[in-house]
DNA sequence: GTTGACATACGATAAGCATCGTACTATGCT
DNA sequence: AGCATAGTACGATGCTTATCGTATGTCAAC
């Protein structure tokens, strides 16, 4: 369970791939907090095991060790626990009303449902594996 | 944006109503954890302003300041920022994929899918104040 | 081989959280 | 009145987080 902090961080190296400190420090520059904090902070994400790096060049590069959606999934279930006493649809609920979606998105989610429940339907025999 | 400690408190209210802080205690006995440290967590959340209370009887009865739905809203968006990066759809496809919905629960999200979308529609509505 | 730029390591600090012990207070029973 | 009980208030502790400053290492270029 990361914190907020190393969220910021994790987010970049989800986005850019394997990176350095300073290219981290840099696409999160419009928080304003120092360089060294950055590199205490993915140095002690390591400790945690969140981060992997390679130390083969001067500059290391680090990465994330997870890959975003199952980091996701588990926050959405510890948000789950935490505060929606385990209802997925409250949680769904929470997620459209805080803040407006586009029709476009609803499409998205709704194509998403569809598939869910093929997939959660194992009685109808399945063709592909 | 309530701590963990805080939810747990928080839960026990918004299903119980009105408590004491003995009776919270109880509600939360299996997690094993002291009296007064129930009491002065609810203490700080007063000043927080999470809860309020009534103190014209000898134990002084607790409430939860804000309602279940709000705070579940403003938990999701909070998540949906730091670790979604804004995109409703992951974390509604993350809330399903981290437990084993029933079938049931989904039918419940897709009319709620409907209802949005029937409400999307004429103008842009927000949440309710 | 000294220097400047850039890197890492790491200790220190301030704040917040979760937890509890102890002190104090009000109530009711005998 | 005096005591036991059940409450609140609050300080102290240990831990974690976020933050930074300083020390130290590396390397290229003069």
């Amino acid at each position: 369970m990361p914190t907020e902090a190393e969220l910021a961080i994790l987010q970049v190296l989800w986005r850019r791939g394997a990176s350095t400190v300073r290219e981290v420090h840099e696409a999160l520059e419009e928080r304003g907090i120092g360089y060294t904090t950055v590199l205490k902070q993915m140095q002690v994400m390591i400790e945690k095991g969140l981060l992997t790096r390679n130390e083969r060049y001067r500059s290391h590069v680090y990465e994330a060790r997870a890959a975003r959606e199952r980091t996701q999934r588990q926050l959405a279930r510890e948000l789950l626990e935490l505060a929606f006493e385990g209802s997925a649809k409250n949680l769904v609920l929470g997620a459209l009303s805080s803040k407006p979606v586009s029709a476009e998105e609803l499409r998205e989610i709704r194509r998403m449902l569809d598939a869910f429940e093929r997939e959660q339907k194992p009685e109808q025999k399945r063709g592909r594996a």
